[in-house]
Parts: C-alpha cells; sequence; structure tokens
DNA sequence: ACCGTGACGTGTC
DNA sequence: TGACACGCCACGG
C-alpha cells in the first residue's frame, strides 16, 4: 500500500505506462492504484498542466468521451493527439473504444 | 470545520 | 437509452 500523498506521481507513472495509440479510463487508473475514486485521477491530471511527458489525452471516461478536453492548450488538442496516434475520434468520443482500450494487468492485481 | 466543486462511475427508473 | 441522484475524495475559499 502506497502512501496518500504520493498518489499524484502514481497517476502519472501509470499514464506513462499507457502505449501509443491505446487509452484508458478514470476508473480503471483508479481501480488500479486503489485510490477509491476516479475522481482523484482527473484531478491529479489537472495538476499536470500539460506536461509533455504525461499523455495525458490517453485518458478518456468510462464511455470513450473526450471529457478533459477543455484542460489542454486547445480544446481540440486532446482529439489531434488522438488522430495523431490512429485513434479515431468524432463529436468528442472515441469510435470503436474497445479496441483502443488499454488495462494494467487488472487480473494479476486480484491476487 | 463546513461547503462547493470537479478531466468520474454506478445504480435506478 | 437517457436523465438523475448519489457515492466518491482532495482541495480551496
Amino acid at each position: 500500500m502506497q502512501l496518500k500523498r504520493d498518489y499524484i506521481e502514481e497517476v502519472y507513472d501509470l499514464v506513462r505506462l499507457i502505449p501509443h495509440g491505446r487509452v484508458t479510463t478514470y476508473g480503471t487508473i483508479a481501480t488500479f492504484l486503489h485510490l477509491g475514486s476516479a475522481r482523484m485521477v482527473g484531478w491529479a491530471l489537472n495538476q499536470c498542466h500539460s506536461d509533455p511527458t504525461i499523455p495525458a489525452h490517453r485518458v478518456v471516461n468510462r464511455k470513450g468521451e473526450l471529457s478533459g478536453r477543455n484542460h489542454f492548450e486547445t480544446p481540440t488538442a486532446m482529439q489531434e493527439r488522438l488522430a495523431t496516434e490512429g485513434v479515431v475520434v468524432e463529436d468528442n468520443k472515441i469510435q470503436n473504444f474497445e479496441s483502443y482500450f488499454w488495462q494494467p494487468l487488472i487480473e494479476l492485481e486480484k491476487w
């Protein structure tokens, strides 16, 4: 169990592990890190202020919607980055979301 | 200490 | 399906 004050860095480190062209959700990250609330993931990412080492555009809500797009440099930056990686976004929602979805070995975590 | 505010998610109707 | 309430929890005022 990690110390709570370090959870922001844990979120950042995990987000950095998301492969190019893949995406995951706030809830998935919260569950994996035992944060207890997906809101904390969103809050943590809000603190990174477009840190170029954190691929925050690969984190979306459970429905595959770009709920964080307004927190990027421009409202379209998130979609543009995803498009660059081959992820198709339409009307602020990832198309064929399941095929891009990635999760950090959550089955092993149940051991 | 209390309260409002979220880049959220689940349950219910 | 979609809207809504509610639980969640850190933070700022």
